[in-house]
DNA sequence: ATCGAATTCG
DNA sequence: TTCACACACTCAG
DNA sequence: GAGTGTGTGTCTCGAATTCGATAC
């Protein structure tokens, strides 16, 4: 199915980056860095085709490019363009580059005509991973290539700018763009004008550094880079880092940990681990210190993490580590009564699909959608609640949902509780609430539902089936801790008209597959609250 | 020749 | 903003 | 039970283009 896409006007990409650039400097006007102000008055002081090119750029990778792989109709002179942007100090026209970085502008083909080149047999890759070694910088020309290059001077500047203006780093112009043709429908909020995302340069400058330090990790974790880690965490643990960024800082703080502790830094990781309370520091201070047989320490922060647990997670460690270090410690244990889930066995002749499908298939009436079809429920049923327009949660008019989602204090903020929340809230509104959301919001962004993958039907048979307390019992654990409680749900639904409760949950294993903790997480809800969820595991016949 | 990854565009 | 899950293996008790 | 390491499908658009790797 093909839909014709709207037009955009010609040159819609400037209008963008206008829209974008107008809104920072209205914004953020005190907290503009003194490369950002230069930036601003230089471009805005060009006329439209070299606007027009120079934006066309940014939304390109970059950062060098090649004169001969731009092309625009609609800006006919190009050469006259490129020379204003270099006047206005916009764009390097012969601008110094490594050999590596030269590399990446040409093909196979025209590398291995250049003298210098160290091997003309090598595979590109290959030949990339040697140039990155040399340290030399300099214009296109000495190395030997007359394709004119050039370079944008002011990258950063535009990283910043985006930053400010969509609050991360994932979103970009191609935003507006998808919004405008209708691929990306966003609910329409109005925007917060009162309280801003940012309200210091230094927030600005630590959430670009802590994300150039999280790519750093992802990179340094896969070579197997110990130094690097190490060296990371150094950055990771001082304290001057914002408390705006705390909550991203201490989830990379506990991926390094939990990295540097698997490779035997224990002092680093139980250093950065200490920094935190969020799951799973609690939890790996505590084995860190069991294992350096500091019982008494790790018996202290155990007794926290169990008088107050954030999450499932630490929920189970409490009740699975308790006896073994009260065993430690000569302490008398009373351990916590461990719901054990209803197993069952069934023998299929293999399918050509997983094992969940085929079980979905030997399964009457069920459907294999694992969190989707509770979380879709959820969704419809608080989309007003998510999209309410509190200050703070809403910046840009592209986002899908509010920027304060995951904070605890998240209901809070909104008046409102999970308890008062479902005091309030009968099953027929609820359902009503399903009906009416699914016509009135259908196709738009919203954290919890994936349109794609539910049907109305399905979602309000499986609302009716489900009893309305058990559905409450759901949502009362999604709300504990959105981001961790939205994984391991089981995988198929069944329907079971007439039969013990009408449905159950049920979580596939095949040979050699066991429960993940998650999954155990959400079957000790289910049993407390009764919802009928079974584990099956399947052989093949 | 063919395939897939990366890039660009609207 | 990458992750969630299945699958496979080891070790200890 | 606990820990480690892999592979796989998500990569929330889809068409067009280019390039490199691989096989023949
Ligand atoms: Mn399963």
């Amino acid at each position: 199915m093909t839909t014709a896409l709207p037009d955009l006007p010609e040159g819609y990409y400037l209008d963008n980056f206008r829209r974008l650039l107008d809104t920072v400097v209205d914004r953020y006007d005190d907290l503009l860095s003194p490369d950002d102000r230069d930036f601003v008055k230089r471009f805005r002081a060009l006329n439209q085709a070299p606007a027009r090119l120079l934006v066309r750029l940014y939304t390109r990778k970059g950062p060098f490019f090649r004169r001969d792989k731009l092309n625009y109709p609609e800006i006919p002179d190009l050469d006259a363009a490129l020379t204003d942007l270099a006047q206005s100090g916009l764009v390097d026209l012969s601008p110094e580059l490594t050999a590596g970085e030269l590399a990446r502008l040409l093909t196979l083909a025209e590398l291995r005509r250049l003298d210098w080149l160290p091997d003309r047999k090598a595979a590109k890759a290959v030949l990339l991973e040697m140039l990155d070694e040399w340290p030399d910088v300099q214009p296109a020309s000495d190395w030997q290539v007359d394709i004119p290059i050039l370079l944008p001077r002011h990258w950063l500047t535009l990283r910043r700018l985006q930053l400010m203006y969509f609050g991360n780093e994932y979103q970009s112009l191609t935003d507006f763009v998808l919004s405008d043709l209708g691929l990306f429908q966003y609910e329409p909020y109005s925007l917060d004008r009162r309280q801003r995302r940012f309200n210091t340069a230094l927030e600005i400058d630590q959430q670009l550094a802590l994300n150039d330090l999280k790519a750093e990790y992802y990179q340094a974790q896969e070579n197997g880079d110990r130094d690097t880690l190490l060296q990371l965490a150094g950055d990771l643990l001082r304290d001057d880092w914002c408390e705006s960024i705390r909550d991203r800082l201490d989830r990379l703080r506990n991926r390094v940990g939990f990295r540097l502790e698997q490779w035997g830094e224990l002092d680093t990781a139980l250093a950065l681990f200490q920094t935190n309370d969020q799951p799973p520091a609690r939890e790996r201070r505590c084995r860190i210190d069991y294992k350096a047989g500091r019982y008494q320490i790790a018996w202290d922060t155990l007794q926290q993490l169990r008088d107050r647990p954030r999450d499932a997670t630490e929920i189970r460690f409490g009740q699975r580590f308790m006896p073994r270090l009260a065993r430690k410690l000569s302490q008398p244990v009373d351990p916590d009564p461990v719901h054990a889930p209803i197993e069952h066995r069934a023998c299929w002749p293999r399918g050509n699909g997983s094992v969940e499908q085929l079980a979905c298939e030997h399964l009457p009436d069920s459907v294999w959608l694992e969190n989707l079809l509770p979380l879709g429920v959820f969704g419809l049923i608080h989309w007003d609640l998510v999209f309410r327009e509190v200050p703070g949660a809403f910046h840009h008019p592209f986002q899908q949902g509010p920027a304060d989602l995951h904070d605890p204090d998240f209901l809070n903020r909104r008046g409102t509780s999970p308890q008062r929340l479902y005091r309030e809230l009968t099953a027929r509104d609820a359902r009503d609430r399903i009906r009416r959301h699914w016509s009135a919001k259908f196709g738009r962004f919203n954290p919890f539902v994936h349109w794609a993958a539910l049907d109305e039907t399905l979602v309000l048979r499986c609302f009716d089936t489900v009893p309305w307390e058990h559905w409450v019992a759901i949502f009362h654990h999604l709300w504990l801790d959105l981001r961790r409680h939205r994984a391991g749900f089981p995988d198929l639904f069944q329907f079971r008209p007439g039969q013990d409760a009408g449905y159950r949950f049920i979580e596939i294993k095949g040979p050699g597959d066991r429960l993940q903790d998650n999954q155990r997480d959400w079957l000790a809800v289910f049993s407390e609250a009764g919802i009928p969820a079974e584990v099956w595991y399947v052989d093949y016949a």
